[in-house]
DNA sequence: GTGGTCTAGACCACG
DNA sequence: GTGGTCTAGACCACA
């Protein structure tokens, strides 16, 4: 379910946090599900057991799980939170943007990037899934050169 | 002309980095003059030498400024910069559309994004700058909750 | 009776032995009634008959309840456990007036505060409940940021 | 300036934070000022420096610092910040409140608390200290029994 | 068994 | 020297 990547810049907890955040508001995961315990996912991706005690821990901080001592990690039940991932998204690629718009990219380019990436899936979904859901690679890394 | 964000995650020379290219790009320092010197850029910024180092180094490896040992650093005369740093932007942009499609965010949710900072930017542009010009802050950080 | 809160983050014994330190004190559990068993309230809460055990053994300690062998708990008949719990709360409450008073908060916030809470109540009392009964979350946690 | 409680309930991290929160609204640690590098208040507090970067993140994300690789973690200078810390105080206090009032007791006893807590104080600022200052223990703990 | 905290020691990126 | 991440291994409280 989770695939890490050691080349990626950013940090394996973070990476951890975006995969399950997205498959939390994508509803892969559904609320109060319990997410499986810090030891037996840091056996399965073969790292340390406190690497995901923090990814858990961030992800409780912002919302998405809820820890029960004793118990376990759940899903937490929270019908805005899709939005709120969404409104982020948003928020961030206007950010992105805005940038692109300062460096001369004509709104035409951006449209036909949007396309690009739009009509792509729009054949793919019919035939495939359901909607958007397993790739998950939330604020992938761009090389710089 | 630089302005140091010491509240933004990345690292200053990241910062320098992105903001030269973005002005180098834009055409604001034009092909083939001289950029300040270490020491003085330095001093300026009143940071470590060192750093403006790294961030000279830096652009001068992918391509946007070429140094010449005892005289200093000029602007690479290069007509396809623009093009590719736009193109790098796209590239990025591209990643993160992929990310809201998956995360259920509609064409039509990012189209009203786009035209949110297209429209805006089409009324100051008229009378402001000819084109982008300075507010240049590429992978500007976004609030995790 | 009692409602268990998996979001609160206090342990599930902690949360019972509060609620029934309030019952008893507030008047509602009689002197010399009996508490439900160990394994009636384990199944009742679908818990774990170790956590209520645990929670029932807090409250002989702290002189709430006795229990006879083979018979069950009871509710212990002490005239000033109702005094003592209140003593107790109002302790808690100095200290943190004491935190508030070094923060900078004036007297006049204070009693602001407790007029509020005071006389929402004083309102609904006389139409509602004749004394202090259920809501009795002690230690009730407070969002960090 | 930090005393570390090893009788506290509370893990040492959340211990540095609460005095650090309150030095920092208290304004005891200036904006901007740099805080003692998490090696060196390790050493000091004779603790992992881990445990030390842990209370510095929790302050990070709780927007009371800012870090800056290679150079050390700073006082963020926010205006609201003393008032949203106090906001958070009375919002804890008004629940500790609401379950004096549902214990039976009267608004006369807090009254009482609140005078013993600002009286004392009244008596000693005028002899001792300019404003609420060195005491800083947020949340202390209270003995069950 | 579960989560949570802490230590000891290491490595990296940044300035 | 600074902060940040990760590992290995330990201990505790809770269910």
């Amino acid at each position: 379910m989770i695939i890490l990547d050691y080349n990626d810049k950013r940090p394996i907890y973070e990476q951890i946090v975006d995969k399950m955040q997205a498959l939390i508001a994508g509803g892969v995961l559904e609320p109060d599900s319990k997410l499986p315990s810090v030891r037996s996912l840091a056996v399965e991706l073969s790292i340390n057991p406190n690497t995901i005690q923090r990814a858990y821990s961030e992800l409780e901080r912002s919302g998405f799980i809820y820890s029960v001592k004793g118990r376990g990690n759940f899903v937490r039940a929270d019908e805005h939170l899709k939005e709120k991932q969404q409104n982020k998204l948003l928020r961030a690629l206007e950010k992105q943007l805005i940038t692109c718009r300062e460096q001369g990219i004509t709104r035409e380019n951006i449209i036909s990037s949007v396309d690009k990436v739009y009509e792509k899936r729009e054949d793919s979904r019919s035939a495939d899934a359901p909607q958007g859901s397993d790739g998950t690679d939330l604020h992938e890394e761009v090389q710089d050169d």
